[in-house]
DNA sequence: GTTACTCAGTTGCTTTTTTAACTCGGTAAC
DNA sequence: GTTACCGAGTTAAAAAAGCAACTGAGTAAC
């Protein structure tokens, strides 16, 4: 079932940990600008070559998260069971996502995620790398839903849904409210856009 | 003062520990033979050549401690202060160590240290092992002392002195007596014994 | 007695990491 | 305006580690 994790492999993962938990750990102590990733390399004890080799910039050290969920709506909809349409399958992942409060949902009232996602949205950079994230993302998703215009303009409408959504969630909890008691507005905000894409793209 | 400690030397410093952490508690679990280096590199997470990168032998696994104090004697007549004769110079240093309870000098209680000793005493490959190291420091010495016969015969002195004063002092706490209690002898018989080597060698 | 197994220790090759020095853009000093 | 510095990201060389497969000795099976 799971693939036999030799020693090297194991150890590669913990680097990759020790890298992204100091990053993570030292942005929201002091602000993403004033920390620089000589710091986060001395503080994950490996140097910097070794840093860059595992994120490829910066921004990645905290968007990593996302970019580990790259292409996952294009997945979705090509792994989705026969019989499904595009728009349902991604309507049913949005909500399994909700139902495990998943951090991309902005459903989500953990100190740390909160905070994350505030350092996130107030940092151009970062929300500028995020944009690009979401763009590719985009682009997945239309060539697997339909090569031509069709594709690209649901694409777009999926991911703008589901951005802002997320955002919408992740403003009532930055507003004081947790997420359990959010959780039924979110169930019917999702319920009720993915219910406009699909009519207005004409899945069944 | 301190050397600046490099990001791979600190790594180094870590793998050997945790090595030699590793070795130590399998053996003293489960004795020496019953142990294999797989294990021991299993335990430490590092390849079997790894391990044997940073220890010579199954056995230096154990006795590396001893070969951490390898040339000491040499050491400590070389070093000595003016005007000090050498017996001198190590019957101090002897008694710095029972001062410091030094493993070393067997007059230790800490059970691990005295089942350490054990398992060091009671496995002929260690044993062996250790007497070599012994040989290995009494050369050494020999050799600072006096380049010729002279020189040998007072160094074998002064190890065998060293390993009979060590030995009995262990073998008092192995006989459930507390180093506490056990010090006072162990600072007469050094101080008698260093004694008669003075006289014996002519020292003042 | 030969077959097979286990274990200490080794070997060659590949991957990963460190080190130091570098480029390049921005920015503060003066 | 040029000089100096800082921080992101790169490069090349060397050290270190992993991996797999080996040797060679001992030993149990039969």
């Amino acid at each position: 079932m799971s693939e036999p994790v030799g020693l090297r492999a194991r150890k590669k993962g913990r680097t990759r940990d020790a890298i992204a938990d100091a990053a993570i750990s030292l942005f929201l102590a002091r602000g993403f600008d004033q920390v620089s990733v000589s710091d986060i390399a001395a503080m994950a004890e490996v140097s910097k070559p070794t840093l860059f080799r595992y994120f490829a910039s910066k921004e990645d050290l905290i968007l990593h998260r996302f970019a580990d969920h790259s292409g996952e709506a294009a997945r979705v909809v090509r792994d989705r069971p026969p019989g499904i349409a595009p728009m349902t399958a991604l309507h049913r992942h949005f909500r399994d996502g909700l139902d495990r409060f998943d951090p991309v949902t902005g459903l989500n009232d953990h100190p740390q995620v909160v905070a994350f996602h505030r350092l996130v949205f107030t940092t151009p950079s970062l929300a500028g790398r995020l944009l690009q994230y979401m763009l590719d993302d985009e682009d997945a998703l239309a060539a697997v839903l339909d090569p031509g215009v069709r594709g690209r303009l649901q694409a777009a409408q999926v991911i703008a849904v589901r951005r802002v959504l997320a955002r919408t969630n992740w403003q009532k909890i930055a507003d004081g409210r947790t997420a359990h008691d959010v959780r039924p507005e979110a169930v019917a905000d999702a319920d009720h856009a993915f219910a406009q894409l699909s009519h207005a793209t004409g899945d069944s």
